[in-house]
DNA sequence: TGGAGTTGCCTAAAGGCATTAGGCAAGCAG
DNA sequence: CTGCTTGCCTAATGCCTTTAGGCAACTCCA
């Protein structure tokens, strides 16, 4: 009964690998364990269950990716900083699916602002801020680049955009500039 | 041992209500089975296995979709049919969340074409009509639109956009001005 | 109307995941 | 070296999925 060292952040870690591999969906406490060659229960001293275990994933991956948020918008303004922030996003997503399934997951409120939900919120109105836009359209506009880029994302990953053209490579360039497009001109609202 | 007259619509639509009760990943062959009062095994004559009725369920709500969508597009055109499309999404989203759910769901290729996949591409066009946008531009737009609103759809039915101003109505009726406004403008390739 | 056949729902069984309770031994402290 | 903490284990329960095989309820046709 050699003991092998589990803690929360390696299982956690583990769990991340464990998703990208094979899809977050598969990521179950007896995944983990046989990867550990650890039997079930072992676990369950270090996450309080199931989705205490596939929350703590989530809130790595959101992690990671305002890590890398930050660091891609360093020193950069404008329609550079939303396409900065884009690709982030989207390389993220395709070097580490589970991980980024996982980041998409449905989160309770407390959870979300207490672990990278707000370094995100912050990034975003930070892009916008090379934009012209006043409150209440700010906020309308994060929440445009939030439905984006979690939508574009999920439906790539799905497959939703292979095998067919222009690729999906493309698309992407002509959205960000149509995103940024709108942006710099945003409408004014639609008499009622 | 009366028979209760399973087929496979009916396990659907129940299934469909089931979802919309207690969340689609709650919807199980069990759970179904439970409600007819029927032993387990007897679903696995009218549905292959658990993924199939999973599939089933999606797409009958995209078939509502599409329905839905039909009747909202006739006569409308531009930024009349936008709006109108987008809201059918919405609404159905609140009626019917876990349908909606399943409607997100990814499907194989095959699947998604054999079903109603081809009318809701079909109809995004038929909106798309009503601004001028060449290919491939037009394909561009096309994904964004679908982006966009499995995006604001599903951070809306997670409650992303609850508990915070300005609420999720003045944001969903701002952000057609907006998109509507970046299909009329549809800008040029910005410089590579 | 009374079989004969089909079909629908059942019993039985095996396998997997989640979760909890309680035990033993490995590693640390003194 | 002795005792204590703590980590991993055994054991057990409950729920879900899926398959195989059986009996009874319908159907249909003579």
């Amino acid at each position: 009964m050699a003991r092998v060292g589990l803690t929360p952040e390696r299982l956690v870690r583990a769990g991340a690998e464990l998703a990208d591999e094979v899809g977050f969906d598969e990521v179950t406490v007896s995944a983990l364990a046989r990867r550990f060659d650890v039997k079930v229960a072992s676990l369950y001293s270090h996450v309080r269950n199931s989705h205490d275990l596939r929350t703590r994933i989530a809130l790595l991956a959101l992690e990671e990716l305002a890590d890398r948020g930050a660091a891609a918008l360093a020193g950069r303004a404008g329609k550079d900083a939303l396409a900065a922030m884009a690709n982030v996003y989207r390389d993220y997503a395709r070097e580490h699916p589970g991980r980024a399934t996982a980041a998409r997951m449905r989160l309770d409120p407390e959870t979300a602002a207490a672990g990278a939900g707000v370094r995100h919120a912050r990034m975003t109105r930070a892009i916008l801020r090379g934009y012209d836009l006043e409150e209440p359209d700010q906020t309308h506009a994060v929440r445009l680049l939030g439905s984006f880029f979690h939508g574009y994302v999920s439906l790539e990953l799905g497959g939703g955009f292979s095998h067919s053209l222009p690729d999906s490579e493309e698309t992407w360039t002509r959205l960000l500039d149509a995103l940024d497009a709108l942006l710099r001109n945003w409408p004014a609202p639609s008499a009622p």
